[in-house]
Formats: C-alpha cells, structure tokens, sequence
DNA sequence: AGATACACTGTAATAGTATAACATTGCAAG
DNA sequence: CTTGCAATGTTATACTATTACAGTGTATCT
C-alpha cells in the first residue's frame, strides 16, 4: 500500500501519526501526490479549486467547516458561496479524499487515500485535531452486530471524542 | 436488567428489536415507564413537556428532527420556538433518555434507558428506522484503536447506514 | 404566609449549516 | 464548428441550532 521512499516515511507508516510529532510539510505532500495520482487513474479532474480546498484540508490534522474553507477560497479568488465549497468537498468525499466528520459538521483530509477504509475517527476535544484509526476491527464488530438482526451494513461512521496523548499529558 | 412480565415481553429483549414485528404499544410504553422511573430516583423532573418529547420519539423507532418535534409540540399548544424542542431534548439525552443520531441531525428515544451504554446504531437507508444496536464489542474496539497511539476515548458516537431485514427481502 | 432562590418555559432574534435552481464558462467529442 | 457535458458562479432559500432575555411556577426558608 504505502509509496516507496529512499528514507523511511513517518507520514506513510500505520497507525496514524496526525497526535504524534511528524514530518508533516511530507505527510501532506504525500496525501496530495497520492490523490492526484488517484484522480488520474480514474479519469476524474482534480481541478484547481477541488485542489486548492484539499490542500486547505491537509494543511493541519484537523477537520474544517465548508465556511471555513469557503472563506478561503474566496479570499484567493474563487467563488465566496455556499455551493462553491459544498461542492469541491462533496467531490473530495465521494473520491475518498476526503471524510466528513458528523460530529463537528466538518471536514478532514483522509491520510491515506486509495485504501479502502470506513474511517473511524479519534477527535481530541482540547486541541481539536483528529486521527483516523485502524477501522477494520471496528467495523467487523458492527458488521457482526448488524448480522444478529439481519442488518446489512453498507457504510459506517464512528466518530470518538476524547484527549489526545499531548492534551492528557496536559491535564486537560 | 429487564423488568419482570407475567408473560414474555418482546420489547425487552436482546437484541433490539426495531425491525421486526413486536408489540410496539408496549416496547415504547415500557421505556417510557422506566424512564419516568429513573428520572424519580435521580430527582429530575420529567416535565408535560418533557414527557411529551419522549412520548412523540417513543412512537416509532425512527429518528425525528427537533423541527418535526417542535412542530407536534406547538399543534399540542406548547411554546413553538425552537429552544423548547432543544431543551426538553437536550434534557432527554442528558438522561440517557433519547440519543442524538448525529447522521440524520435527528434525535431517538432510547429503548433501553437505564443501562449504561454508548450506542451504536443501524439505520435502514430504505424506510429510515433505526434500531439500538449493542455497542459494547464496537466500543471496545474503538477503544484499543485508540490506546495504540494512547488516545482516551470519552465518548463514541457510532451510525451504521444500510438496509434492515424487511426492506432487504422487498428488494431494495 | 411572605420572601427568596432557582428551575423551567416562552419568545424574539440571530448564527451556523446545507441545498435547490438557474446562468455562465470552458473543454471534449463528433 | 457545434453540440453536449462537466464544472463553476451566483442568487435565493431551507434547514439546524444557539444566545439572550422575560415571565412563570415551584420549592425552601424564615
Ligand atoms: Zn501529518
Ligand atoms: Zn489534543
Ligand atoms: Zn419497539
Ligand atoms: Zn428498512
């Protein structure tokens, strides 16, 4: 799955490092090489301002409201409404680029676009940024959940909150 | 856990059972009976509006808007502003009476409040009931996830979207 | 009972999130 | 070239949620 590196890649490694000290400027660089290649591959156009807005989202480990990124974009040029942004974020989502985070009505780059993963989502409420977790145990479990009441999952979001190793160390 | 019945009661059984056929009068009146239970021993005052919150959640086991609820209250001669649909549900779920269905930016009533549970639930894509899945193997996982990169889960919110028993066999 | 304190409800105003509908632009296939 | 389609821009509107303040009831303490 991963690229492959002369040096070893902190930002390409499991599991996520979004609350660990990392190379970051190299782990966004990553995510967004990836997507492109991606976009290519399947033929859909990764445009300027679909570009643009997911470079806003990689820019931190932390998720960002449409408003957030509207006002962005519009403070660079492009369009200053709504759809504008619901738009490119919509687009990001369904290549799995990007995640909506429900429980902040937010937005978050994926960290490793192209492997198929339902995401599940550690959200630090001190600090605010996030980590996509390993979800594949998860997801076996609700699967397994599901299966007892002859429930067919189909997608999924798991979303926890809580206190990141820096913000508990912190005595928040 | 489950109150005692001269005869047997479909509403308190494991696992939940909000896709199959059941005696839905009594599923939803028990809840509501153990609610009101609960909120006299932790002192809390289930009030007419309250109560009536619950009840119009407790009619179907589906997720209702606090909108659509405002709109039964006010019809029913309560106060038709928003924050009297919010604060009797805010109320609820504090009380682990009701639960915020993050996805549908809905609201449920809780079919087995009183025990101590983060819930995880299926939510039929086709005729948009719900059912309260057991969340402690979900929670479980989600918690280890977190632990390997020492991330304190406080609380979890987990939704799964697919199709329910019925609506699968109706081919949907 | 009267005074006090506080929880609950009512109401108005506003903030924040998201979509529908239609016009315009820019590229790609025929 | 022109026809079609995808993407963007723009207006308007719908939906979700909170803040702030006023009034009302209920419990408690003299
Ligand atoms: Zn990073
Ligand atoms: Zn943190
Ligand atoms: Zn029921
Ligand atoms: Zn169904």
């Amino acid at each position: 799955m991963a690229h492959l590196h002369e040096t070893a890649c902190p930002g390409c490694e499991s599991p996520d490092l979004a609350f660990a000290r990392h190379d970051h400027a190299h782990c966004a660089s990553d995510a967004l090489t990836r997507a492109e290649a991606l976009a290519a591959a399947r033929g859909v156009r990764l445009t300027p301002v679909r570009r643009r807005v997911l470079e806003i989202l990689l820019e931190e480990h932390r998720a960002l409201g449409a408003y957030d990124v509207l006002n962005r974009l519009a403070a660079e040029g492009f369009g200053n409404q709504p759809p504008v942004a619901y738009r490119a974020l919509d687009f990001l989502e369904e290549q799995g680029f990007a995640h909506r985070v429900r429980r902040l009505n937010a937005f978050a780059a994926c960290m490793h676009p192209g492997e198929a993963h339902s995401p599940a989502f550690l959200i630090c409420r001190a600090c605010d940024k996030l980590s996509e977790a390993p979800a594949a145990p998860i997801r076996a479990a609700l699967e397994a959940a599901g299966a007892e009441i002859g429930f067919t999952v189909e997608g999924s979001s798991v979303e926890a909150l809580g206190l990141c190793p820096d913000c508990r160390g912190a005595g928040k």
